[in-house]
DNA sequence: TAAATAATGAATTTAAATTTCATTATTATA
DNA sequence: TATAATAATGAAATTTAAATTCATTATTTA
C-alpha cells in the first residue's frame, strides 16, 4: 500500500461522516478519481463539492488538483493489480468507463507475462516457421484474434487461412499435412467447434497450437503446443474484452517472432507493398 | 530522451511559427510547464492562449490538461525509455519479443488517455444509443477493430454491419438514414476507401464517427464525431500492432458505455443466450 | 434547555481551459 | 499580377472547473 492511500486509510476514522464517504470512495476506486472533477466525485460519493475540497485539506493536501496528482503518482508507483472490474458503477459516465477499460486492458496484458511458458513459445515459433499453411480458428470473442492473425501472417507471405464458418473450415482441414499448423483459439478450451476441428487437424497430421487458459480443459490437454493466456476476470459486463487482449498479445508475439526471423527477406517485399499501397491507397 | 519530448522535437520543424515557439519553450523548460496555466505558458512563450491549445492538438494530445499530465509522466519515468521499439535486437528470442510486445501494447493503451476528448466520446455514445443501424468499416490492420466491433454490437442487439469488401459496403450504405451511424476506423485518416464510404454515408444522412489519430487528415476534418487514438510509434517492424490495441480500446469503451446504458434490458437476453450457448456449445 | 460548535451543501465567486470569430498573412490559381 | 482560397493567429466570449462564502442543520457542552 502506498503512502497517500495509506494516509487516507489512517485518518478515515477521524473524518466526519461526509468526508469519510469520500475517503471510502477514493479507496475503492483509486484509478478512477484522478480523472474526475469535484462535481463528479461529489456525485459519485454523495456529498457536496465543498466537502470534497474540505476532504483534501483534511488529509493535508492544499487543493483538489494536487490531490489528484498525488493520487496518480501513488498509483503509478505501486502498479495496482486490480484486475477486477467489479468497480463498475451505475453512475459511471462514458469517460469513466473509458479509464476503466484502459485499466482492465492494461492489467490483462500485463498478466500475460505470468502464464506464458517460454519453451512452449519457442516450440510454437519453430513450428510456424516451417509451416506451409497456417490455419487459425476461434469462435465468438476469439474470432477477432483469428481474423487478426490471418491478416498478419498473410502479410508475412504465409498461406494463412481463417473463417468463422465451421463448415468452411471442414473443407479446409482435409488438405492439411504434417507441414502445417492449426492454431486453435479458445479462452475456455471447451468450445466444441474448436475442439472438433483441432482433433480433425491433428488427425491429418498438422501441429495443433492452442491459445487458451491454463486449465484442465480438453483443448489444453490435447494440443501439441500450449500458449497460455492468463485467467482474467470474466465478468459478464466486460465479456471477452480482457481475454481478447491477451490473445492478441500472443498473436503479436508470434508475428513479431516470425517477422524477426524471416526479417530481411520479407522486408524488401514489405517496403514494396508499402510504396505500392501509398500510390494505390484506396 | 523520453518519448513526448522526443515527439515534440521531431514535429518541431513542421509546426507553425507560433507553435514552434511553444515547443521550444517546453523543450527548454520541461519541468516548469506541468505547473503552468495556459495563460502563464502563453505569456512565457509569447503566443496566445488559443495557440497553446492548438499546439497540444498538433502533437496529438487532446487537451492542455492531458498534455501537462503526459509531460509530467515523461519527466518522472526516466528509466523506462523502452517506449520505442528500436531496441529490437537480432538476438532476441521469442520470449524476449513477448515481453517487448507486452510493453508496447501496454504503453499504447496507456497513452489512449491523452488523446481522447470526453465530449466527443459522450456524443458518440449518444449517437450510437439512438442508432437503428451501425456500420463499421476499416481496412488493413484496422479491419480487426471493425470485425470486433461488429460482433460486440450484435451481441447488444444492434443491427450491426461490417465487411472487408468495399463493394459490399457500397450496397449497404444507400440504405442508411439520419438514424444510423457509420464508424470509420483508420489510423492515418487518409485511406481512400474509408474516406469515400464515410462521405457517402454522410450524404445519406448518417452520423460519421471517426476512430483515427488526432491530425490534419481528411477523415479527422470531415467526421461528425472524432474519437482520437494516440499517435503511437509506427515502426515498420511492429506495424499496426499498437494502433490496433488503441482502436480496440476505443471500441471496448463504446461497447461498455452502451452496455451500461441498455443494461438490465439486454442482461436477461444475455443470460438466456449464455445458457443456451452452454447447451448448444459446438 | 440554551448557547456554542461543528458539519454540510447551495449558491456564488474566481480562475482556468476552450471555442469562436474577425483579422492578417500566405499560398495557390486564373 | 490580381484574386480567390487557405492557413495562422490572437482578442474576446464562452464554458467548465475549483474554491469560497454563507445560511442551515445537527451535535455537543455547560
Amino acid at each position: 500500500m502506498s503512502s497517500l492511500m495509506q494516509k487516507i486509510k489512517e485518518v478515515l476514522p477521524q473524518l466526519s461522516e461526509a468526508e469519510e464517504r469520500i475517503g471510502k470512495y477514493v479507496l475503492g476506486n483509486p484509478e478512477a478519481v484522478p480523472h474526475m472533477t469535484t462535481k463528479e466525485l461529489s456525485q459519485k460519493s454523495g456529498v457536496s463539492e465543498a466537502t470534497i475540497i474540505r476532504f483534501c485539506k483534511s488529509i493535508g493536501i492544499g487543493s483538489f488538483k494536487s490531490f489528484k496528482l498525488a493520487l496518480m503518482k501513488d498509483l503509478t508507483l505501486t502498479d495496482t493489480n486490480l484486475t477486477d472490474f467489479s468497480v463498475l458503477d451505475k453512475k459511471d459516465s462514458p469517460y469513466d468507463l473509458f479509464h476503466k477499460v484502459i485499466h482492465v486492458n492494461k492489467s490483462a496484458i500485463e498478466s500475460c507475462a505470468d502464464s506464458m511458458d517460454r519453451k512452449e513459445l519457442a516450440k510454437a515459433v519453430e513450428a510456424i516457421q516451417h509451416a506451409k499453411k497456417i490455419v487459425f480458428f476461434g469462435v465468438g470473442g476469439s474470432s477477432t484474434a483469428a481474423v487478426d492473425a490471418q491478416y498478419k501472417f498473410t502479410k508475412l507471405g504465409y498461406h494463412s487461412i481463417t473463417s468463422l464458418d465451421f463448415h468452411y473450415m471442414l473443407s479446409v482441414i482435409p488438405h492439411l499435412t504434417e507441414n502445417d499448423v492449426f492454431v486453435a483459439i479458445s479462452t475456455s478450451g471447451k468450445t466444441k467447434d474448436v475442439l472438433e476441428l483441432t482433433r480433425f487437424a491433428q488427425k491429418k497430421g498438422a501441429t495443433a497450437i492452442a491459445i487458451t487458459t491454463l486449465s484442465k480443459s480438453p483443448l489444453y490437454k490435447e494440443a501439441d503446443i500450449r500458449l497460455c493466456t492468463p485467467n482474467v476476470e470474466q465478468d459478464f459486463r466486460i465479456g471477452s474484452i480482457p481475454s481478447r487482449m491477451t490473445q492478441l498479445t500472443v498473436i503479436d508475439t508470434l508475428y513479431m517472432s516470425i517477422f524477426h526471423h524471416v526479417g530481411e527477406k520479407v522486408l524488401q517485399q514489405y517496403y514494396d507493398a508499402r510504396s505500392e499501397m501509398e500510390s494505390l491507397r484506396r
